[in-house]
DNA sequence: GTTGACCTTTCCATCGGTGTGAGGCCTTAA
DNA sequence: TTAAGGCCTCACACCGATGGAAAGGTCAAC
C-alpha cells in the first residue's frame, strides 16, 4: 500500500511515517516511481511504534526493541541486553512516579491542613 | 543573596535560576545595580521546583502547583482545580506505565517461547 | 586605576517528535 | 491537454529544559 493509505489506516501522518523509516523503525520498498510501498505488516509495526513511543521510549530504544517485539530472531544474549534496557526505562519511570506521588501526598497534606 | 550564592546553595546554574524566574516560578527583587537579590525562601522554592521537574511536571504546571506547595493561600476551589491537574498528570503517567508494562509482558512472552 | 570576580542581557544551540510549506514528478480522468 | 490529487525531497520551525558564548556594567581589593 502507498503511504497515504497507511497513514489513513494508522492515523499517523505521512510525515511521521517517513520519519520512522528514517529512524530505522519501518521497512519499505520503493516502486519504479520512487513511491513507497508498504506491506500489510507495516500497519502492525506502526501501531507497535506508537504504543512504545506513548510509553515514553525513544526511537533509538524502539529500534532495538522492535525486532524482538515482532517475534523475529529472539536470540538469547541479544534479548537479555534488551531486557536490561527496558528495565532501566522502567526503573526511571518508577522513580518519576515515586517523586510525583511524594509530591502528591505533600500537596494532600497542605490541602488537609485547611 | 545574589544569584551566584543561590546557585551554589542549590546546585542549580544561574542560567536556570533566571529561566525559572522568567517562567514565573521564582520571585526576585533587584538592587539599584540591576543585580537580583533573593531571600532565604528562594532556596526552598528552588528545591521544590527541582523536585517537581524531576517528577516530570512542566514549568507551566509547576507554576500552578507552587503557591499551594508553599502553603500560601490554600483556598478551596482553587486547590481543587490543582488537584485535578495533578490527577491528570498521574493518570497520564499511569497510562504510560501500563503501556510499557504491557509491552514488557509481550516481550517476556517472546522470550519465554524460546 | 587596574585587575578579577561577579553580575547583566541577548542570542544561538541542543535533542526528539512533529508540523508545514515549497517546488517538482506521476498518474488518472475529464 | 490540462486539472486534481497523490507522491517525492528538502528545509525551516516549534516546544521545553538547559548549556553556552558574547559584550558589557559593577564592585572590591590591591
Amino acid at each position: 500500500m502507498l503511504i497515504g493509505e497507511l497513514s489513513r489506516r494508522t492515523g499517523v501522518s505521512p510525515r511521521l511515517l517517513r520519519y520512522y523509516e528514517a529512524q530505522g523503525l519501518l521497512e519499505v520498498k520503493r516502486g519504479p516511481n520512487g513511491y513507497r510501498h508498504y506491506d500489510e505488516d507495516a500497519v502492525v509495526t506502526v501501531r507497535q511504534v506508537r504504543a512504545l513511543l506513548k510509553a515514553g521510549l525513544s526511537t533509538e530504544v524502539i529500534r532495538a526493541v522492535l525486532p524482538c517485539a515482532r517475534g523475529e530472531r529472539p536470540e538469547f544474549d541479544w534479548c537479555a541486553e534488551l531486557w536490561d534496557i527496558l528495565n532501566g526505562e522502567l526503573a526511571a519511570m518508577d522513580e518519576r512516579i515515586d517523586d510525583l506521588q511524594r509530591m502528591r501526598s505533600t500537596l494532600a497534606g497542605y490541602l488537609a491542613k485547611t
